[in-house]
RNA sequence: GGCCCAUUAGUCUAUUGGUUAGGACGUCAGAUUUUCAUUCUGGAAAUAGGGGUUCGAUUCCCCUAUGGGCUACCA
């Protein structure tokens, strides 16, 4: 038997354990959950375990706050993590809340001479920086303050005033090679990387330290990530080979770029496509959610985002998702996001989701549109279902059943209407009296006879007349739905809107 | 500046050595719909450029260009 290797056997072999480590310094946004989506997906897949965890060793600004979005983000978008055996607590790992732990194996490190003391002030080595090509590793760190440089009685001197940082050793002149599950073999020289601080002067370590610490310690197997950390990976593996631990896979995630300037979404644009899930407060006022896109169709944006053929698929629910679910599926380059290709993800979802939840999430908006009104919950539903096709976005459906709820407030006619008008000033008048005669007779119709009477109209310039006088325009559905409904809400609108373009029409009497 | 990564129509992508380079959204034209939207039919539109390797390169290698990332006591 000839072994077949691929991913699966690779990663059955034991239970494999993912995380999602956002640093809360803003809001989440779509780049962050699509990063947390992937990690979910994943573990689903493989009947993993998914993790959160907080990379906050230094944050002052909106932390608390943004930590709130985080997990309001997470349930809005179906994205469900692992509690851990503290049920009571919403996140289990806060990398604030365990420097005490980076601090022990910081310990470690230097008493093994894999980290050291340094001195320089910022201000010294801005003066290095100038020069470009600067780097403070083992080309350079004979020049400064440290360890190695200084005797033991300076050393103390220094560390006494408490004013240092530690700096992971980084080896001489060697190639880190690591394999990345999506982009291959990496190769990266250690004389291109600095002696990266890994704890700052303030006493608190920076990423380089606790991440990869807290990732062995939850035996996490798999690092996914976006691809911003692809030429910063050594760092990682040359502290697990420091510690001696197991290297988890890598796989970084292509970076999501706006559509117009080719910007990352993180920094830029707020014009064109949304960038934040939810709205939260002030934190966040422009969101998919405010912005009418369902939170399933949004699930599914995210699956487009990480490789998902959406088109072929039109709208797929999680378990398809996992199901379908394959890690070669995400190309390698950068993904523009296309704002119309999104809209169409949730015009999908109206068309092919869930029937029920569509129709109820539209009734909430219309009703919130028309508090005022007294209608009927079934009329309302009615119209939803004539009308919901026509739509993209769930505020849109206001736009195409307004005139349901509302007299038109002016009319527009095309020029050759307005002709038509003027040519045949009284036919049109005699055309919306008998109308309004036949309404005014009729207090009680059936839709076929509304149907009836509007089918012996066989002039299509009266008909258009009739359509701009009910509705305003000439937009809108079938007009015997219209005005079968029309008539269930109150049978005198009709009658009334007719008065009233009567009226309008006057003005092209003296034509 | 250095290092790393990417590059198929406007956009998302298929084709991992042999295809008339396929699909979708968008766009343009036509048909249907009493209007509009839908739907249907059809059209235009791409392997960044230049060198190799090969009988043959979108696919492998090199150079250039473009875009992005990293180059912090940010993550």
């Amino acid at each position: 038997m000839v072994p077949i290797y691929n991913i699966n056997i690779i990663i059955m072999k034991k239970k494999i354990r993912v995380r999602f480590a956002p640093s809360p310094t803003g809001p989440l946004h779509i780049g962050g959950l699509r990063t947390a989506f992937y990690n979910y997906i994943f573990a689903k897949k493989y009947k993993g375990d998914f993790l959160l965890r907080i990379d906050d060793t230094d944050i002052k600004r909106n932390k608390k706050l943004s930590i709130k979005y985080i997990l309001k983000a997470l349930k809005w978008s179906k994205i469900k993590y692992n509690k851990g055996y503290n049920r009571d607590k919403d996140i289990q790992y806060i990398q604030s809340k365990r420097i005490h732990i980076y601090k022990y194996y910081l310990n470690y490190l230097i008493k093994n001479k894999y980290a050291y003391y340094a001195f320089d002030t910022v201000k010294e080595l801005n003066l290095y920086r100038k020069d470009k090509n600067f780097i403070y590793n083992f080309l350079t760190r004979n020049k400064f303050k440290n360890s190695f440089t200084l005797n033991k009685n300076n050393i103390k001197k220094y560390l006494k005033k408490k004013k240092f940082v530690i700096r992971l050793k980084i080896p001489t002149n060697k190639n880190i090679i690591y394999k990345d599950e999506i982009f291959g073999n990496i190769k990266i020289n250690t004389k291109e990387i600095d002696d990266k601080i890994i704890f700052r002067s303030n006493k608190k370590p920076t990423y380089h330290l606790a991440s990869p610490i807290d990732d062995h310690l939850m035996k996490i197997t798999h690092i996914i990530r976006g691809k911003e950390w692809l030429s910063t990976t050594p760092i990682y593996i040359i502290l697990y080979k420091y510690l001696n631990w197991k290297i988890p896979k890598f796989i970084h995630l292509p970076l999501l770029l706006n559509n117009k300037k080719g910007k990352i979404s993180k920094r830029l644009n707020y014009n064109d496509v949304p960038i934040y899930p939810i709205n939260y407060k002030n934190f966040v006022n422009n969101s998919y959610e405010y912005n009418g896109f369902f939170r399933y169709a949004f699930i599914n944006i995210l699956a487009l985002l990480i490789g998902y053929d959406l088109i072929k698929y039109k709208i797929l629910n999680i378990k398809k998702i996992i199901k379908l679910f394959n890690f070669k599926n995400i190309n390698k380059s950068d993904i523009k996001i296309n704002y119309k290709l999104l809209c169409t993800i949730n015009k999908n979802f109206i068309l092919y989701g869930n029937k029920k939840y569509v129709n109820y999430k539209l009734y909430i908006y219309l009703r919130s549109k028309i508090n005022k009104y007294k209608v009927k919950k079934k009329i309302i539903y009615k119209i939803i279902n004539l009308t919901k096709d026509r739509i993209t976005l769930i505020n849109d459906i206001w736009n195409v059943a307004n005139y349901f709820f509302i007299n038109p407030k002016k009319y527009s006619l095309p020029q050759n209407i307005i002709k038509y008008i003027i040519n045949n000033y009284k036919i049109v008048l005699n055309f919306i009296n008998d109308n309004i005669i036949y309404f005014n007779k009729n207090l009680v119709l059936s839709k076929k006879e509304i149907s009836n009477f509007i089918n012996k109209i066989k002039n299509v310039n009266l008909l258009k007349l009739f359509r701009i006088s009910i509705v305003g325009e000439l937009v809108g559905i079938n007009l015997v739905d219209i005005i079968s409904i029309l008539y269930k809400i109150n049978k005198f609108i009709i009658i009334k809107r007719l008065i009233n373009f009567k009226k309008f029409i006057f003005l092209y009497k003296n034509f």
